[in-house]
DNA sequence: GCAATAATGATAATAGTATATCATTATCGT
DNA sequence: ACGATAATGATATACTATTATCATTATTGC
């Protein structure tokens, strides 16, 4: 081969159009999904691969959340938050920051980060009510 | 036996001390651990059974942990969050709630709750500066 | 096109968590 | 204390999510 030994597959293609397109954090199974349009037969051994891959490379970045499968996103949004529809379980991103104020903390203890997560009913999952 | 066909085990009763001394969200393995202080060959089926008949009588709550086991915690506090130390991945619940304006939710979307987790480094796994 | 080999797909294996089974033990009303 | 039976402990089983295996396929430099 050479310098060049990555090599550009239809699936590793499909994968990354999947996230782009969804514009929010994807759970594995998912993936395999939305990956299938752009060229079926994708196996989920290769989504969890591709999904390794492109953590790795700082391409995608990992989403944890409360009791549930991780989510994937596109790496390098600014910070921002949650929100998981209660009907269909999907992930959103929520543009900005709810945390005004840290809660104060217990003597002795030294805070680095946080998450938040808004719960409720995604547009798609309110009953249309015409 | 009549009316009453729920026991009070030793078990039972060392679970239920732990939560109370623990004052913290608890995993079942730590459940186990700090129960079997009280009573010494608490084994972890009783821990699950007991936790899950405790979360049935309103007793106990669930307390779930993005990217993590979940935890259990004394019902019937007031809203509140919680810590997880980076260090030993205990959880603390923390006072207050942080949200003090939520983010704008995209259109359509209904918000029925959420959810807020401090990171840091918990006092015990700060090493002391003396 | 060809050849070297990275990547894939199907599935087995693993890991972590939680529940089911069942013989034995312990609780509690009498 | 007795006895009916709820609860336990040890362990098998289930489940879900993820990784490993390996023969086959497909990409890419030449």
């Amino acid at each position: 081969m050479g310098i060049r030994d990555i090599r550009n597959t239809r699936q590793k293609t499909a994968i990354r159009e999947a996230f782009a397109e969804a514009d929010r954090p994807l759970a594995p199974e998912e993936v395999l999904r939305l990956a299938q349009r752009h060229h079926r037969g994708v196996g989920i051994a290769t989504v969890y691969r591709n999904i390794q891959a492109l953590v790795a490379e700082g391409w995608l970045q990992p989403v944890e959340v409360p009791g549930d499968a991780a989510r994937y996103e596109v790496a390098g949004k600014k910070h921002h938050h949650h929100f998981q529809c209660n009907e269909c379980g999907k992930l959103y991103d929520l543009e900005g920051c709810a945390a005004q104020s840290r809660p104060k903390l217990p003597k002795g203890f030294r805070a680095s980060g946080h998450k938040f997560y808004v719960y409720g009913t995604c547009a798609a999952c309110i009953p249309s009510h015409s």
